[in-house]
DNA sequence: GTTCATGCAAATCGTTTGCACAATG
DNA sequence: CATTGTGCAAACGATTTGCATGAAC
């Protein structure tokens, strides 16, 4: 996405910030495409994702996508944490125990009740940091 | 993907196991395809990919991938975990503070540095455990 | 010999983009 | 009027699928 850009408003984007706003869900671009076509009859899928990414860039939304656009595989299918390399990307399993407190904490505090989780680390590598 | 299917084995489903068990790594599909390309010069992609699904029906692999096939976007630009509901699918964002402690554990314990990281909760949301 | 896997190519589907026109400032 | 946004449709790219042939058991 260009950043540095200087954007005018559009009313198209208002209603779409808004919708985000109001809605406590994390929706796909369709959904906002199927709630706003009937304000906006001419409407397209296109003008959603630009403004999504607009909204992005202006960092008043954010995307829950997870790095990769790629499906990734592995072997290893015990449960384990993942480490993501800010710099170079890659993603390596940890040798870390699996904290059952967490999902205590969420049942504790929270109305959902926790069966298991999923945690990834966000850094630099120690091949990364050692370059630098 | 179909499950309850009984499966041949196939030498390339075989290789596609051994270099996921070889690798530290988390490949793509086409890393996947370009190392075995050599080895079977005729390969294509729909048989990674065909395999990868058969891989993951037998529980013999996972998939890094994060539930949704789809984009979702939020306007909730705070930290925060997310919890996610077995049953019905949503994303609910959870009231709960950021544990930084989870970062020194990484930073203590592995030769990475962590610098934040993400939750996803997986289990029943009020709604859905009700219902039950 | 019946079932399953492969290769090939076309199809699918979510997302992006080029272009002519409309809206914004 | 200079710039940015929109609608439309075509393009893109990762993944899936239909079909005829080949491998597994």
């Amino acid at each position: 996405m260009a950043k540095n850009r200087r954007y005018n408003r559009s009313r198209q984007r208002d209603r779409i910030l808004e919708l985000l706003r109001e809605t406590g869900d994390h929706p796909t671009a369709d959904w906002l495409y199927t709630q706003l076509k009937d304000e906006f009859p001419n409407l397209s899928v296109g003008t959603i994702y630009r403004n999504l990414n607009i909204l992005l860039d202006q960092g008043l939304i954010k995307k829950i996508d997870f790095g990769s656009t790629f499906d990734r595989f592995e072997a290893n299918t015990a449960p384990h944490y993942h480490f993501i390399c800010d710099r170079c990307g890659s993603i390596i399993d940890l040798d870390l125990p699996i904290d059952p407190d967490l999902d205590s904490r969420v049942n504790d505090r929270t109305p959902y009740t926790a069966l298991r989780h999923k945690i990834e680390f966000f850094g630099l590598c120690n091949r990364c940091s050692n370059m630098q």
